[in-house]
RNA sequence: GGAGCGGUAGUUCAGUUGGUUAGAACGCCUGCCUGUCACGCAGGAGGUCGCGGGUUCGAGUCCCGUCCGUUCCGCCA
């Protein structure tokens, strides 16, 4: 027998037994004449002792025991001598007198310390993972997804979804996201794709009347990563027949509260129910899609104001049919010209041409680098619509809409950071609803479906889409929590000629449209059913829930930025005999 | 595809204006140590300063190129 407990299990009402644990050597403490060891396993730690002087105990080998070295050992548990309790251990009342221990395998010294949490670099770490799982936080915040996975199933299940796998070997749609090709050996020049989501296969469940139906999903893409974006990837997955958006919402509402309270009890909701914003209102105020609502800060249009200014920039940017957006930050004339700079700076890197700005002195006047070009009378309406006073600044963003907006959204959070206005022990939830359908490719001028294909339009912009694409609004919702999308679905399309018509929009040709979507055409005549649904990036909410940067640190074996896995070594080379059998031909390396 | 930051001992980092033998902490090895729990004490080993080229009497340090990592932009229906 390996063990009779865990390295987590043992307290005072196990002293005198004589008990059996096996684990790894978190660390050796050799007194000379007394040796201690902290023996771990994946709940928790035990202080094991060799001391011949109380009970026969294989010293000698003890000695020659190293860090991260399996062992198992049988003793006496013992109640530790008056005032050596050690009260940051759960196992700290007690220690266990080894008097047998078998050595069941040794370890090499690890390439980084296993016991002390330090920043290593992340390239060891991953090719190390199975050492950097060792360590206490990457092991919590695997055990985390874990309970939060459970608890969603239970919660799935109790609200009658169906949990239901759809293949990964599917068929490729060119359009939206890069998808990782698999080459088919049956049928030379053709080709698998993993799904970049099980969208459309999800739809048909519907069709099939499974009414609700749920999935924990790995999706794939390929596109270059970032610290929120891994090329396979979680969703959950959700899918509702006969359903509205608000009836979509609420069951996921519901279950993102219950997540909350069980696994992030020390965080306070900001409110509830989730407040809902329409995308115009999230881009109006805030300068971003996924608001981060948990502080003011609002930003407001000031166009109208200077579309005749002597302000150039400002001026010809309205009159060419951009926006200029005014953001008035409290307290920010303290900032200092580096500081500025810098905001300057994020608000370029964010497709801005630049950042103008007024600095309210204490004594109210306005100092301000573009000041010599504009009129009092202007001055005075955008310190009153601001509502600016002294010791402000107010930022301002001139661009076409989506860049004003966005570049400016970019120096509100900036500003929220540097205020310290994004309370970390705030969970603040926002839907954002009603996207536009489509949006313009800004190198092409091509409309392009701005969630998918199979987004339904707002019954009452139904008349824009043959008239003005650009201002259709879609029944779409994200879910937003502190600025970070978690989520995003909508009410889907389920007749065959709307379907046809928004591929028409897209400029999807019959021909192609049959060739792309035929088989999801053909399902939406078969009597499908009115449906929505939702999926959520299940690794970014257990990144937020874990206090985690990135992805990675939630996933066990993730990818490096370039799309590399460290630990197998892949991608990598194959034999020629097995690239040849797949009908792939290397055209360069 | 582009921009920023980084690459020096096993690990995390320091390294001044270009100047003698490249340092610290932790880890590792050896010895000592009977109550530690980040044990302590003494000693020791350990370096292609990412790689290549250049400038210079002399390069970890300056220049050019290149590779790798990371963050961000593009991209991500």
């Amino acid at each position: 027998m390996h063990r009779t407990h865990t390295c987590n299990e043992l307290r005072s009402e196990h002293i005198g037994k004589t008990i059996t644990l096996s684990g790894w050597v978190n660390r050796r403490r050799d007194h000379g004449g007394i040796i201690f060891i902290d023996l771990r396993d994946r709940y928790g730690m035990t202080q094991i002792v060799f001391d011949p002087n109380v009970v026969k105990t294989p010293f000698s080998e003890a000695e020659g025991v190293r860090s991260e070295y399996v062992l198992k050992v049988t003793g006496e548990v013992r109640q530790r001598m008056e005032g050596q309790n050690n009260d940051k251990m759960d196992t700290g009342e007690i220690e266990v007198y080894v008097q047998e221990m078998e050595i069941l395998n040794e370890a090499k010294t690890p390439p980084f310390e296993i016991d002390v949490e330090k920043n290593v670099n992340e390239e060891l770490r991953l090719k190390y993972r199975y050492l950097d799982l060792r360590h206490e936080r990457l092991k919590n915040n695997l055990m985390l997804r874990h309970k939060m996975i459970m608890e969603i199933r239970n919660y799935m299940d109790q609200q009658d979804f169906v949990d239901v796998e759809t293949p990964i070997l599917i068929k490729g749609t060119p359009e939206g996201s890069r998808e990782y090709l698999v080459p088919s050996r049956l049928y030379a020049g053709k080709f698998y794709v993993l799904p970049q989501s099980p969208q459309q296969l999800k739809q048909m469940l519907m069709i099939a009347g499974f009414d609700r139906y749920y999935q924990i999903a790995r999706c794939f893409r390929d596109e270059d990563q970032r610290g929120d974006r891994q090329p396979e990837f979680t969703q959950l997955d959700v899918e509702m027949s006969f359903v509205d958006q608000k009836d979509v919402m609420a069951i996921n509402e519901k279950l993102l509260i219950q997540l909350t309270q069980k696994f992030a009890p020390n965080k306070k909701i900001q409110s509830e129910p989730f407040p809902v914003l329409t995308y115009k209102e999230a881009m109006d105020n805030y300068g971003s899609d996924k608001p981060d609502i948990r502080f003011e800060m609002k930003m407001v249009d000031v166009s109208e104001i200077v579309k005749d200014s002597e302000f150039g920039v400002f001026s010809s940017n309205v009159q060419s049919g951009g926006v200029v957006k005014a953001l008035r930050v409290e307290g920010a004339a303290e900032f200092t010209r580096k500081e500025i700079d810098e905001l300057t700076e994020l608000a370029k890197i964010h497709g801005a041409k630049g950042l103008a700005y007024f600095v309210y002195e204490a004594d109210g006047t306005i100092k301000s680098p573009i000041a010599k070009f504009m009129g009092d009378e202007e001055m005075s309406a955008i310190t009153e619509k601001t509502g600016a006073k002294a010791g402000d600044i107010v930022f301002f963003g001139a661009d076409d809409y989506v860049t004003a907006c966005e570049s400016l959204g970019q120096v509100r959070l900036a500003c929220g950071d540097r205020f310290n206005l994004r309370n970390p022990d705030v969970f603040a939830y926002c839907w954002v609803i009603e996207f536009p359908m489509f949006e313009k490719d800004k190198e092409t001028g091509a409309v392009n479906a701005m969630h998918h294909p199979f987004t339904r339009p707002l019954d009452e912009d139904h008349h824009l889409l043959e008239t003005e694409p650009e201002k259709a609004r879609s029944v779409a919702h994200d879910i937003v929590l502190n600025g970070t999308e978690i989520g995003g679905g909508s009410i889907r399309i389920h007749e065959h000629s709307l379907q046809q018509k928004i591929f028409d929009l897209l400029g999807i040709s019959k021909e192609d449209a049959e060739i792309r979507f035929g088989h999801m055409l053909e399902a939406f005549s078969y009597g499908a059913p009115p449906h929505g649904g939702i999926a959520w990036g299940l690794d970014r909410l257990v990144m937020i829930f874990a206090g985690e940067p990135n992805i990675r640190e939630v996933i066990a074996f993730p990818k490096d930025q370039k799309a590399k896995d460290l630990t197998l070594g892949a991608p990598s080379v194959m034999p020629d005999k097995d690239i040849a059998e797949a009908n792939v031909k290397i055209i360069n390396d």
